[in-house]
DNA sequence: ATTAGCACTCTTAAGTTTTAAGTGCTAAAT
DNA sequence: ATTTAGCACTTAAAACTTAAGAGTGCTAAT
């Protein structure tokens, strides 16, 4: 399991030589573009040394040698130098994820420029156990209400309640208050239920227009809000999926919640978490990485967002992206009692 | 231009041959699969023929026929038969659309769902010129407010704004009645600029409340909201992409705005526009066809669904389903005066 | 302990042959 | 005057063959 320098050195040019170019890596190689003070046969025979510890792989017996599961785990571990993330990177961050708007929707942003920057697509993965924090009911018009939704993670959702009476506009305020007072703290999946609940037993002078807004509230919270995935056009350039079948595979994958899902959830809840091929019980994952990021406000998680990819991945450029982004939120995330004015 | 039955007969039949198989369709697999009454000599003398006026095309000398656009077009304009949706694809769309939500929300749901039953990418393009109905502020926090603004085509926006100093609830009242007596009929776009010559001309004691707001609303409002793709991933299943190239060329014509826009701008407001190949001025785009569609409400366009993929297109299929959409959106778009019971 | 050198393996590219699909034309049949 | 059988011809794609190139592992020399 130890591993000297030169081992060391080979090991993590190997790596970040096949993570740019996706080519199995050859001892001439290294020796031409790494500045490594050994010849060629030398490298070999280290080569041969980490392929039997299991660090490396030999596509066939004329290639070089490419990262396994091992090898990219120990390089994680112990090579890797964390990359400062370029100046574009940050600003374009900046720029996208100005702050405004619900905590949903910075998610929505953050997922989505974290793809962009690394060419990866992206999952992000709501944390399901929302509470209610406020409800405000808006007539839109004589048969119609808007329910705004606001919970207690901050996000902001909008419901259509269709209404079979009208209500006068001097109710509205008493409705809004009784709701509030029966539902906050209500898991916003149960809302419709806990809604129905509260007609049966105390509400009736307002059952209808209750009946109509609980109504609302179920075809409005679409409760499937646990993932998302963005850009998933990005693929189409990697080398690994220039053999279309392989793309589906993958796009198959990225579908398929519960894969990605079972795989996440062995994340601890505040770390970062990398997931590297076969180190996940999903085999159909064994070609691919998962680095996920759990977002917090006021120390609950609110979310994920995970970058998954084929191994082949800047794991350096991705941990930096996604600490800028953990950073970020920290001072981000809308919360009721405080609110940090936010950094230039 | 005037074909006669037989050559109409055997277009008819190459068209909707290719449609299904992608491949070049002979004189043979006329004779064995569509009952012609006639031997593959004199097919292949029509197919010639045919090929003569420009209906069909010959990838090279040993291969069977392709419709061209001017083929295409013909069949798409006179023989083509009207299919019905399936049951299948009816139920999908009207538990998809159940009616709930804002005109955009609804929208996208179309675009989705569309997607889904043709397999192809569409898109979502809004109508631009969306004018201010109604705005309403409600309190998050002490810091916080949540401005909520609902449009005339019926679509809701919710903004986060962040004060500088606190508001007393007493004032908010009055606040949301001044700014809906200022700002009603402003095109969503201007929102804040219009938001900041009223500061400047009338409500100085509100002003650096009102800076906040137009500050939340300039960045909630995403402007370019012009445009959004479902289910790009659909197309790799598709045989014209299994050479890759075609396929990352086909996603950058996606994401190229102004390539597709153009072209959809050219179709008639009331119309459900069908653009194939080279009738598009756009070069990129010929090989493929558009077919768009007008959703409108009280007879003003809020925005277009469009279906885009290869000129081999199931053009009846598609033109059912949008005409379904089409129909299904007279009913359901929320309406400030009116409100129809929605149909079981 | 390191390295030069070389035989060996296997992939990929390039070139060749074969096969099969489908046409267009001619001449015969209707 | 149409229609059709039959066949020569063209071409793409598939199957095979050969050549080139990359990279190794081992041996023997440094």
């Amino acid at each position: 399991m130890k591993l000297d320098d030169r081992k060391k050195k080979i090991l993590s040019s190997v790596i970040e030589d096949y993570i740019i170019s996706a080519e199995p890596v050859g001892s001439k190689t290294l020796v031409d573009k790494y500045n490594l003070e050994y010849s060629s046969a030398t490298i070999r025979n280290e080569m041969k040394l980490l392929e039997e510890e299991g660090y490396l792989e030999q596509p066939h017996v004329s290639a070089g040698r490419v990262p396994s599961t091992k090898g990219y785990r120990y390089y994680v571990d112990n090579l890797m130098k964390e990359k400062n993330l370029s100046m574009l990177d940050i600003n374009y961050i900046n720029n996208t994820i100005t702050g405004y708007g619900d905590t949903e929707k910075l998610l929505e942003q953050a997922a989505d420029v974290v793809s962009r920057i690394l060419l990866r697509p992206t999952l992000l993965t709501l944390k399901s156990a929302d509470l209610l924090e406020h409800i405000k009911i808006v007539k839109i018009s004589e048969k119609l209400l808007l329910v705004v939704l606001m919970s207690q993670n901050g996000t902001v959702k909008d419901c259509i309640a269709k209404l079979t009476d009208t209500i006068p506009d001097s109710k509205l305020d008493e409705l809004s208050e009784v709701l509030n007072k029966n539902l906050s703290g209500t898991p916003l999946e149960n809302l419709h239920i806990a809604l129905n609940k509260v007609i049966e037993n105390e509400l009736e002078k307002f059952s209808t227009i209750l009946n109509d807004i609980s109504e609302g509230i179920k075809h409005g919270l679409n409760n499937e809000t646990k993932k998302l995935n963005a850009n998933v056009e990005s693929i189409l350039n990697l080398p690994e999926f220039s053999d279309i079948e392989k793309a589906k595979n993958f796009v198959n994958i990225l579908s398929t919640k519960d894969i990605i899902d079972n795989t996440i959830e062995s994340i601890k809840e505040d770390k970062l978490g990398i997931i590297i091929g076969s180190e996940s019980k999903e085999v159909l994952l064994k070609d691919y990485t998962i680095i996920s990021l759990n977002i917090e406000k006021e120390d609950k998680c609110v979310g994920k967002i995970s970058v998954i990819g084929p191994k082949r991945m800047d794991y350096s450029k991705t941990i930096a992206t996604l600490k800028y982004i953990n950073r970020k939120f920290k001072n981000l995330l809308p919360t009721e009692t405080k609110n940090k004015e936010r950094e230039k």
